[in-house]
DNA sequence: TATGTTTGTAAGTAAACACTCACTTACCAG
DNA sequence: CTGGTAAGTGAGTGTTTACTTACAAACATA
């Protein structure tokens, strides 16, 4: 299931990810949009029904970029490796595309409507729905402790990214997020790895 | 250097902490603060000076409460106590006045200038220089473990402490966060303990 | 050459926003 | 009784917002 999008309708869901990096929630207007596209509002609306649309569609696209990322993983061998790479490869998308990092850590767009908090909550779950299995499986196998469940192990890693990320984002990208984000998954690795 | 505010200012206060739970950053409008203080939009202004004003105040008066909550906890003693008791006092104020919880956490209230920017720095600040040496210590005494560095540790409890957060405002405070985040805390620790 | 479709524009709309102003009322001190 | 001050109001202000409308240019197809 595949959302189809034209050409100019990911232009402007880039330029939407680009406002939102420079000027945050706020500063995402139409006008803003069609000055960033270098074309009137009313363009805009040629492209997308509303400004709901082209949030709904930028969510959209984030989903399913983590969705098929995820999926050409190794989905069997060493889980320490593959709860490495789970990590690796979001750091690396995010050092990539750093503009859309606001828009799904930003709960300032939850707001904006229902569709928009579900969008992001599919997100969230598409995260889980890979990493969980590879912890489940390195406990299974000894690697991981048991001492806690699974579904905690996952809130707490959960919990430091989303940290890490907030933190890049207030100090304006300036760190290198693939080496102190990697950082922190190794001093998170250590803690649940079994002694 | 304690920030004088006086009855009616905090009454104003509490109704903006109360519509941000109920309707988010976008719902707090003057004219609904006016509505759920029961008079005129221009009331509020024999009060504030603006709406920065106001926003500024609830986390001033925020940062100030968790200071003071904090330094009445015993200084010394076990670290793992010490540790408790810090969340303990966190969720114990959070489930008391849940309206506040969107405050700290929200980052679409950043957006809205500098100075509130850098109070809600200040408020995480704060929670920070008191978890620190807690941590350290309990490092020091062979508690906890020093396999990680304790900024380390802190960062991963605060994202964990953050996301138990955000999960339960998303939920609309659904469950009893006492205990709920004190099982989550408990898991915390179960990690970071020396085996 | 005619015609339809796509993609753009200039100029608007109504609603929501933070904030202001002239004025009133209540109360308290001299 | 008088005058000052704190705290309220109704009716505005100008600006910004998402979105609309009437129209035009470009271009492929019949």
């Amino acid at each position: 299931m595949t959302t189809e999008i034209s050409d100019r309708q990911f232009e402007i869901v880039e330029a939407a990810g680009k406002i939102l990096t420079a000027s945050g929630v706020s500063g995402l207007t139409i006008k803003n949009l069609a000055k960033q596209m270098k074309f009137s509002e009313a363009a805009i609306y040629r492209h997308f029904t509303s400004k709901e649309q082209i949030i709904l569609a930028m969510l959209g696209y984030l989903a399913e970029s983590i969705d098929e990322r995820f999926s050409r993983l190794p989905e069997h061998g060493d889980p320490e490796e593959r709860f490495k790479s789970l990590f690796q490869e979001q750091f690396r998308f995010f050092k990539k595309h750093p503009h859309f990092v606001v828009a799904v850590f930003s709960d300032g767009l939850m707001e904006e409507s229902k569709r928009i908090n579900a969008k992001m909550a599919k997100i969230m779950e598409v995260k889980i729905r890979y990493l969980l299995p590879v912890i489940v499986e390195g406990q299974r196998k000894g690697v991981f402790t048991t001492s806690i469940p699974a579904e905690d192990i996952v809130h707490i890693v959960m919990g430091a990214f989303r940290l890490q990320m907030f933190k890049w984002r207030v100090t304006n990208f300036q760190s290198d997020i693939k080496i102190t984000g990697e950082n922190m998954i190794r001093s998170i690795l250590t803690l649940i790895k079994k002694k």
